[in-house]
DNA sequence: CCGGTTTCAATCATCTTTGACTTTTTTTAA
DNA sequence: TTAAAAAAAGTCAAAGATGATTGAAACCGG
């Protein structure tokens, strides 16, 4: 993103936009997108610092320098993660037309959202944060975060549900955890089930849930 | 859990499964069900054999004589979890009446197996298996024979389904991931939602799905 | 051009985990 | 009672990971 750097020293805020902090900026870049890939293609336990120089292309001595310790690159990690997935968010559903069948295609998004790869790294993530305390306090911020964006931003989505607040709540969470279940199966299982015949049932229940005020968009 | 057994001194043949293969069996246990509740608290990551052997209250050399190394170990308890579980899913369906009202129990017991810290176990496994193949082939099998085993025990419990084997299915499958979708949710984040509500909204829609031979039950 | 800084690379000491090996204690069978 | 066998405990070196330190090359402002 932009090219700001945590600087340390005492050097003038405002001076940071040389060849070498833009430098500096891509090579922290290049370190996070390592480390996430390590964490969707090995694991978070197996994503040690050495893996994560040889994935980047670095040697470990190069990236301790821009993250002085493991739990900074996790750290950014998780910042880049989150930003990226609440811009995809955003994105996804802004492309909705207020016109289209948005049940449909936000589902639909939805459910593209939570097979992205990025979701994944984030599914390893919380996994291991559920024992271990300080990637915990890293991630819940940044969770609670993105659940509240998503609630809302479904709110913007159907703005005619406000009517009927429990039916959408009921609806939001159903959603959330058919998804997220089919999205879990598909990680740990293999991927041969019939996962799109319950995102088409799950199309129709939503349509039942909504108050029937509009057609059928 | 004593090794406490009738020793009988004056049958030295049938003594083959005597006092100290009682107590080997015993120890065995021990030692499985610590590495269990080390997957449950510390995650499987951190699950060395050190924590295991102190969580089981013996030494590590001690521990190592049953179980000559790490793999070995997770190779028993995956089996033990599988077979306690396969047990735990059949006692629970089997407890269920043929004339009580069978979507509402069968769904409570899952929702109940799920929760349970069997499930975390398993779950921790199961993403673990993910990024390491050793473990996937040793999950693998266990997976899917309860995934098969859930299936017919399901089939059982609403034998007039069968006439509609598609709503069945899409039944079992949105059951399945609605579940499983909560339980994670309920691993990873607080525990602070309206799961119960989903879990009565699911049920709702369960004996819609059903067949309309029977009354409601 | 130069002093100082930033980036990158390499090496080092420490710590953890693992599995092999050895020793001690307990139990079994002759 | 005693010797073999099994269980339990303790010791060891190798491998891997981490963070710190040192050294070298590129870059910037003056």
């Amino acid at each position: 993103m932009t090219p700001r750097a945590n600087r340390k020293r005492s050097q003038p805020d405002v001076e940071r936009s040389g060849w070498q902090a833009q430098k500096s900026a891509a090579t922290r870049n290049l370190i996070i997108e390592a480390a996430i890939r390590c964490f969707i293609e090995l694991g978070y336990a197996s994503t040690t610092t050495t893996r994560i120089a040889r994935m980047a292309g670095l040697s470990r001595g190069a990236m301790l320098h821009h993250f002085p310790s493991r739990i900074d690159i996790v750290r950014s990690a998780v910042d880049h993660l989150h930003a990226k997935r609440l811009n995809a968010l955003r994105n996804s559903v802004a492309s909705i037309p207020a016109d289209a069948d948005r049940v449909r295609l936000g589902l639909r998004a939805y459910w593209k959202h939570v097979n992205h790869p990025m979701s994944v790294a984030f599914f390893e993530l919380s996994v291991a944060a559920r024992t271990d305390p300080e990637l915990e306090a890293i991630l819940s911020p940044a969770q609670t975060a993105f659940d509240e964006a998503w609630y809302q931003t479904a709110l913007e989505l159907f703005p005619e549900w406000q009517s009927d607040r429990k039916a959408f709540d009921v609806a939001l969470e159903l959603t959330r955890y058919v998804m997220e279940g089919m999205a879990v199966n598909i990680m740990t299982h293999e991927r041969t089930r019939r996962h799109e015949q319950v995102v088409d049932y799950l199309e129709e229940q939503l349509r039942a849930l909504r108050p029937p005020t509009a057609a059928n968009q």
